[in-house]
RNA sequence: GGGAGCUUUCCCGAGUGGCCAAUGGGGACAGACUGUAAAUCUGCUGCGUAAUGCUUCGGUGGUUCGAAUCCACCAGCUCCCA
């Protein structure tokens, strides 16, 4: 029984890693190979007119390749786990019935993992107002009181965030005002879902982290040649509107530029600096993501890194 | 040639006789993460399993019960006068 649900499931293969890792050109080599359209999960690439900043697959790198999720909306449009898994899912439904496979391709950790464990959220779209408030009274009452009371209302959800982390406090507040749920039961009944899909979860990385690092910063000076300054200004300017774009990696390491207050110079520097503490934190959420096989870049014996996924690839789909 | 100042742990930078292995920040490393996640947050960082333990604050020697802190000389750097 256990095995004909198995495999009505669809088969979903997932390529995460950090930065810089060159998932892009992967998966589209490997999408030829194996008739794959691909799935961005990529918080930022979802944005139009966010390219350069966010290594954006450019129209020749994709080959003809179809890429969903990308470029779907405006950057002054919120979007969300949520949004992406169901947005996410749909894609994979429809890939599935045409018959080719869905190849999901991003760093976005928290996307990947919630997607491929089927994470059932809340129905109910998160309420700025509650929010806004709740943003307010941290402010004038100071975020421990906000802590307190979640303390009240969910001890157990209260003792594994740190009070410091006031995001979460919020969140998890604005859950039990707007639907009377802690957080603490949400978490269990989401993960009590089956995974919906069959998947294959693909980990780029790299044995020296320090050459990493080193293709991070050639990374953020090319980016600089390719005009990522424009781009930049153009978030600057609409930062107010740009919730989510304002705080991706690449536009506010230039605001204090735009300000006059540094020197471009440092604030190239401090963009590298935070790609590479990105790309830190990515390899941290990958590397605890369950089944996910590991393929290193900077294996150069050996069958080479598309030949390496390719074979992983058609094991994972004998079965 | 003469004078003044500086030299601290990976980096910046506090520390001016014991409470100093040495505030703080950065980096590095490790970790968390269920609706803004390229966000947000945590831990850790001389050696040692540990100890009233060992080795550190440019170098060498001294003063002192005791020095990163005081003195002398040496080296390097900065500045001022020639």
């Amino acid at each position: 029984m256990v095995a004909l649900s198995e495999n009505v499931k669809p088969c979903v293969v997932a390529i995460g890693g950090p930065t810089a890792t060159g998932k892009t050109a992967l998966s589209v080599a490997l999408a030829h190979r194996f008739h794959a359209e691909v799935i961005s999960a990529d918080s930022m690439q979802i944005y139009r007119g966010l390219d350069i900043g966010t290594a954006k697959v450019t129209a020749e790198e994709c080959c003809g390749i179809p890429h969903h999720l990308v470029d779907i909306l405006d950057p002054a449009s919120p979007f969300s786990v949520a949004d992406f898994v169901a947005a996410a899912d749909r894609c994979i439904r429809n890939i599935t019935a045409a018959d080719r496979l869905p190849l999901v391709v991003g760093g976005t950790g928290l996307y990947i993992t919630s997607l491929l464990n089927g994470l059932d959220f809340a129905p109910e779209k998160g309420s700025q107002d509650v929010r806004a408030e709740l943003e307010r009274r941290a402010q004038t009452q100071g975020r421990e009181s906000l802590y307190q009371e979640l303390q009240q209302i969910d001890p157990e959800y209260a003792a594994m965030v740190h009070p410091n982390n006031l995001p979460r406090v919020i969140r998890a507040l604005e859950l039990y005002q707007t639907t009377g749920r802690r957080m603490s039961e949400q978490r269990k009944e989401a993960r009590k879902a089956e995974p919906p899909y069959r998947s294959l979860c693909l980990c780029l990385g790299y044995h020296d982290r320090t050459l990493l690092y080193r293709r991070i910063d050639e990374r953020v000076d090319r980016m600089l040649q390719m005009g990522i300054l424009e781009e930049a200004y153009r978030v600057y300017e609409n930062r107010d509107q740009y919730r989510t774009a304002a705080q991706a990696i690449g536009y506010k390491e230039f605001f204090p530029y735009f300000e006059g207050v540094m020197s471009l110079e440092d604030c190239l520097a401090k963009l590298k600096q935070a790609s590479r503490n990105y790309a830190k934190r990515q390899l941290t959420w990958f590397r605890h993501q369950q089944d996910a096989v590991w393929l290193y870049v900077d294996e150069l014996d050996g069958p080479s890194l598309e030949q390496r996924a390719a074979t992983q690839i058609s094991a994972f789909l004998q079965h």
